[in-house]
Parts: structure tokens; C-alpha cells; sequence
DNA sequence: ATTATATATTAACACATGATCATATGTTAA
DNA sequence: TTAACATATGATCATGTGTTAATATATAAT
């Protein structure tokens, strides 16, 4: 009868109440912030469509950095940049030869989410 | 001998020259762009770390806002704000019932792309 | 009708981000 | 060393994006 009662299933919102059962439930197994920020990271370099392209390009063959400029006519800054920014998030990995550098997927994961997720679009 | 012949393996990169037969296999079964635009839209709706909070609950069950707004502590507008982009983006659905509104994935494979994601996470 | 509650919307602002240009670095050959 | 080339980096700019406060809308109860 007091105010503490947790009274589920009265939908009731005033200031923070709610389906508080369920809430509880979903709130138990659910990811440390930490693990949700790095996904976050992730999906956001896979996000634009510059990286998009050069990621799926990568994943059909190692390239260097002319071959991405070429094959999808962009400067070669702006790919020098990107796979910059995607080799900070270790999805991607280099290896030099003489003056060219040669860009590929450090894993096959990113293949797979890459195809995952071209399943959902083109269906 | 003339300069249309397409030398390939001579790594030479003046203007656009390159690994010619490389790009243009990789070039050959690369996905249209709008397909590529529509998927790195897709995930770029999973790059932001409230959303994918968000999006991970729902996977977890169906929710009215003010579930969210508790769960996640977060403000209700910014809940209400990310809901709609990610319904404008055909990712969740919603159903109301009187005051409340519930929403939900509009299908399984974003919960996969969610798991598979945090799988190469956390791994 | 009035009130209360849940959600949506608008405008404003601070901040993040991608492209570009200019330039630097690193590598090879002469 | 110098020249040529492939790639990387820094600064700048225009644009995009998330959050917030204030307000509007919708529904239900009184």
C-alpha cells in the first residue's frame, strides 16, 4: 500500500515509472557501455558511403591506395584519409611494397557483416 | 606498343594508371550504387551510440518510449527523435495503444546484425 | 470541457564529419 | 643528391547530426 510498491503492468509514466518488470528483465543482460560504444564505432565506419564502397572493394581483393582511387574515382586524398580513419579501427591493415601500399580487410568478419547487410537491402 | 595497350602488373600510377586487371575485376560484380547508398544508410543507423542502446533493447522486446526513456536514461525527446529516424529508416515499427506507443524491429535481421556486430566486438 | 499523461515536433545550438587543397613524408631510380 | 612517384597529413570549410527546451498533439479520465 505504500509508495515503494513496484506496481507493474500499470501504465503509468509520471516521471521514470513504466513496465518496470520488463524494463528490469531487458536491463539485466544487457551490454557494458563499453562494448556498446565500440560496436557504435564499428557500424559507424561501415556508415558512409566512401568507406562503404572502399570496404567492399577490400573485401573482394587487397588493393592499393591508387587502385581504390581508380576504381572509384575519388582523389586520392580523401581515400588516404578514410582508410585512415578505418585502419584506427583495426577493419583495416597495410603492408607497404616499395612506394605502394597496399590496403586489406584484417578479418573476414567484416566480409560477412558487409554481406549480412547487403542481404537486408537488396531483398 | 601503342599507349591504349592496358599494361597490368607495371606499377606505375601517373594519373590513374594501376593494377588494371585487378580493378577491373573488382569492378566487375561491384553493387549498384544505390544498393551501397541504401546500405551504408542502413548502418549508419547503427553507428550512433543512443540509437544502437535503443536498438539493442528492442531486440530484447517490444517497448513503449517512456520504457526506453528508463532504461537508458535518456530524455524523452531524444528517445522520441531517434525513434523516428530509425522508423523513417524502416528499422523499427510502432503500434499505439491509447497513450502509449510500442515499438518494436521491424524484422530479424537487424537482431542478427546486431549479434554478429557485437560478436567481433567482443571477441 | 478540463486535466493529466504519453509522445511528437520545432527551432536553436554545439559539435562532428567528409572533402579538398597544399604540403610533407617515404621510397626508388638515376 | 635530385627527380619522380605513391601515400600521408594538416588546415580549412561547408554540411550533417544529436541534444535540448519549449511547445504541440493525441488519448483517456474526471
Amino acid at each position: 500500500m505504500n509508495n515503494n510498491t513496484q506496481e507493474s503492468n500499470i501504465e503509468s509514466c509520471e516521471i521514470e515509472a513504466i513496465h518496470r518488470d520488463i524494463v528490469t528483465k531487458v536491463s539485466n543482460d544487457f551490454p557494458r557501455q563499453k562494448n556498446l560504444q565500440s560496436l557504435a564505432g564499428l557500424f559507424k565506419m561501415f556508415g558512409d558511403g566512401t568507406r562503404l564502397s572502399i570496404l567492399w572493394a577490400l573485401s573482394r581483393s587487397e588493393l592499393c591506395v591508387c587502385d581504390i582511387c581508380a576504381l572509384l574515382n575519388l582523389k586520392q586524398s580523401a581515400v588516404s584519409h578514410q582508410l585512415n580513419k578505418l585502419k584506427m579501427s583495426k577493419i583495416v591493415k597495410n603492408r607497404r611494397e616499395g612506394k605502394v601500399v597496399f590496403y586489406s580487410l584484417t578479418d573476414d568478419h567484416v566480409r560477412e557483416m558487409l554481406e549480412m547487410g547487403m542481404e537486408h537491402v537488396t531483398e
